[in-house]
DNA sequence: CCAGACGTTGTT
DNA sequence: GTCTGG
DNA sequence: CCAGACGTTGTT
DNA sequence: GTCTGG
């Protein structure tokens, strides 16, 4: 599941793919993306420009805004399938940038610790999203949009059993082609992103409320483990830890 | 034909 | 809007 | 995703 | 427990 992200730096994403075009108002940095705030995204329209749309699906046909908030990812198994889901696959997909996101690892106790997800290379990412537009009663139209979910990989299915699906850079353009495209070529597209070429870091919960928005809510905190002591020297359960770390220090490029 | 649903997650 | 169920 | 609220009637 | 709000 995907539920909050990160996009601190917009402009870095739209300077890398130069085709997308930047918002009209230049974008803050935002550290804790949560639901039915506003996302950046790319829709499939002859020219990708970077718009802003409400987290959550909001279908053209529903009767409350507040469908939304539970619309906030969709199955990429089951995409085709879904009524809701279905004709957005076909005529409303966009690009979601990010810097990383979040998922919540449940430990044995049953308490969560947040863990930040991001690529080793000092890039951004992009989730493969569907929009829609919705009609408020005052006649006003909300665009919105939803994060599509796949099955974890190695990294992520530790910490839980979705994980959103990131598209690879050579598939950017067509995610959002604006003409019909068989949607079956479309789900291939939606496989999980390669474990080697992420990192997860442990952080505080300063990120669990929607309300805070700083940069702590990236910083990483100690990964508490049952009866680890608080002040530990380099004794122990260290032997794993480093080699992991190593090989997510040198990611094979593709 | 009309009526009614249309979604995900996680937990049980 | 579009699909399923009756 | 997590946090936080969760209700009605009737009377003043 | 379940729903809404951010």
């Amino acid at each position: 599941m995907c539920g909050r992200f990160t996009l601190i730096r917009l402009s870095d994403f739209t300077n890398l793919f130069p085709w997308i075009l930047p918002p009209d108002q230049p974008a803050q940095p935002r550290y804790n993306i949560a639901p039915t705030q506003a996302v950046a995204a790319a829709p499939n329209k002859t020219q990708p420009k970077i718009e802003y749309f409400h987290f959550g699906l909001i279908p053209s046909w529903a009767k409350d805004a507040a469908i939304g908030t539970r619309m906030i990812n969709a199955r990429a198994e089951s995409l085709s399938e879904k009524p809701a889901f279905r004709t957005a696959l076909r005529r409303r997909r966009c690009l979601i940038p990010a810097d990383g996101f979040y998922e919540w690892r449940k430990k044995t106790d049953g308490t969560k610790t947040p863990m930040y997800i991001r690529l080793k290379r000092d890039r951004p990412m992009a989730f493969a999203g569907l929009w829609d537009e919705w009609q408020a009663p005052d006649g006003s139209v909300i665009p919105s949009c939803t994060i599509i979910t796949t099955q974890p990989n190695e990294l992520l299915r530790p910490i839980h059993n979705r994980m959103p699906v990131l598209l690879r850079e050579d598939h950017y353009h067509q995610w959002i082609e604006p003409d019909e495209v068989d949607p079956e070529d479309l789900l291939e597209l939606l496989t999980p992103y390669p474990a080697n070429q992420m990192v997860a870091i442990p952080v505080s919960n300063v990120v669990n409320s929607a309300k805070h928005e700083s940069p702590d809510c990236i910083k990483p905190a100690k990964d508490e483990l049952p009866g680890e002591p608080r002040l530990s020297s380099a004794k122990g359960r260290r032997g794993k830890a480093s080699a992991m770390d190593q090989s997510m220090l040198f990611p094979s490029d593709p």
